[in-house]
DNA sequence: ATGAAAGCGCTAACAT
DNA sequence: ATGTTAGCGCTTTCAT
């Protein structure tokens, strides 16, 4: 490819990447040859000598479930967004919720492969510092419990469930149910934190035979819910999107109106929600904004090791609808 | 590393790759180097000696959004699936449905190495083949007009949709609707020629007021639906997944009851279908079979590039629910 | 304004 | 049973 246009290799990777000055004539004979050999400039032997790959590999429960996977393909879409106008790409891994594949597609990513990786852990005490290799590590979502030195860039869940719980006692709730997947994840816990700040402010004891976890499923939601209801709650609070199909389904089954007979506030705002009956009041987390943040806070530790650690809280929003 | 063990670096590639004969006593001293050094294989030299990435590409609207995104990360964990047992990664890109954008992504691809690329085009006429590196393409779902010599995994989609309207026509309806997105897609194409043959094959004519096509979100559903009801339809067929909750929000809102004043039949048994009064009558597409379908054909393509080229339609089920 | 050449970390042919 | 060495296709320092 050189030869065919007659100048040093050095030139044609000048002329590539605009790295130093070559002449008008010159640059046309190397346009001219890249034309006819249909040249495509080879980024793995880049990657090798530059030490670089412009990769950011994206690891969460993207494929576990039907929901979850929306959340993150939103988040998915913000790195994107932003990736893209850098000339990055995205690499998306999934980690299925648990640790044992999350670990091995950690070591599958390997070195020099990517420049970054951001991921939400599936775990709380892995030691993921051993698995990583020499690129910076953002944790998005949620984080584990030695998130190091680690760029952080999560959702304030706290403070939004705790909105949500206090609007439903302001509308004259006192027993309200609280319905969540396992708490195992931070994010989990600080709804769940959320939930009891805002009973005892209002002077309210949890109830255990209100508060019901379990699998993140529909099926889980469903049955969870049967439970619940024997305790008389007039409200119910979902935090996870699934286990709110199962809410409904169930509620729906058994002719119990909403908001009338229970009033039901839960999380995500997927367009499913505006068509159940009545529409649900839900809190709507800003998910392709976390992404977007992400990968904004990746490229500048990219740019620059040496900055301080970064940890965003993004608030989430409560969108009151006719379930509540 | 090489000299930590005390051997050559030609030991250490064939320890970590088995592929030659090496002393226990010379694979343990590499494998302690190893550790020692927390050593990571560098798979971008690899790949460059090698020739070999073992990524491979999808790409696909998985973005682009809430509801095809279900459908495509359906197929990408299809495709993971597979291609984890082989050791082999994913990387998945977005086309965002449209061909420029999409170019763009296999432009980029074409110099970042990847053994495979598996696509649901979103054009018919584009010179792929032109944009194309030296990998295998396989398509997925749809296919452009010149799927020249590609293998292809896709959806039977004419005989189920045939299917759901001559169940509907079975039922008593005359009168029946046709719903969907732009009809540029051989997807589309095709459940509407499904839809078509059925009316035909019952004497009936198709009515061009009872047949509404437009953009693909929940907002543009609710119109079209608003505007199809005008011509009085007993049953609706919607081929698509975000258009069928912009139909179930109008029905709902005019307190039009399903299935007794009018039948729904809907694309993709997603989990919110089943959670609407009543739940939909929907066709379930083998979304992760059409993954794991592609990645095991692009495999044996990657094995073999003589294989004869292979073109798989997989059949879609209707699942009749209370809506019909 | 351009070229020569080293070398990124591997794999594989060739030696021994 | 293991070592030597030549590249893979780039980027980059040093020359000219």
């Amino acid at each position: 490819m050189a030869k065919q246009a007659n100048v040093s290799t050095a030139t044609v990777s000048h002329v590539i990447n605009g790295t130093r000055y070559v002449s008008e004539e010159t640059k046309r004979k190397v346009h001219e040859a890249m034309e006819d050999l249909n040249y495509r400039i080879n980024s793995v032997a880049r990657s090798l000598r530059s030490r670089k790959s412009r990769v950011i590999a994206f690891l969460a429960p993207i494929l576990a479930s039907e929901t979850s996977n929306y959340f993150f393909m939103s988040v998915a879409a913000g790195i994107q967004s932003v990736l893209k106008q850098q000339e990055y790409h995205l690499m998306l891994s999934d980690s299925h919720e648990e640790e044992e594949y999350e670990a091995d597609e950690i070591r599958m990513l390997g070195s020099q492969m990517i420049d970054g990786l951001i991921m939400a852990p599936a775990g709380r005490e892995p030691d993921y510092e051993r698995l990583f290799g020499d690129y910076p590590v953002l944790y998005l979502d949620r984080v584990p419990h030695d998130s190091g030195k680690r760029d952080c860039v999560v959702v304030d869940n706290k403070n939004v469930s705790k909105e949500a719980v206090s609007m439903l006692i302001g509308q004259g709730h006192r027993r309200i149910a609280y319905l969540s997947g396992p708490n195992m994840l931070t994010t989990t816990e600080e709804r769940f934190a959320g939930y009891l700040e805002a009973l005892t402010e209002a002077g309210l004891d949890a109830e255990p035979d209100l508060i019901g976890m379990g699998e993140v499923s529909l099926g889980s939601g469903y049955k969870l819910t049967e439970s619940l209801m024997r305790h008389r709650p007039t409200a119910i609070f979902v935090t996870d999107n699934v286990m709110a199909m199962g809410v409904m389904f169930y509620l729906q089954e058994k002719k119990i109106a909403v908001p009338d007979q229970i009033a039901v506030v839960a999380y995500d705002a997927f367009q499913w929600t505006r068509i159940t009956s009545p529409p649900l009041t839900v809190i709507e987390q800003p998910a392709f904004e976390l992404g977007v943040k992400a990968a904004e806070v990746m490229l500048e530790r990219i740019n620059n090791a040496a900055l301080p650690r970064q940890v965003h809280r993004l608030t989430a929003k409560l969108v009151v609808r006719q379930s509540s």
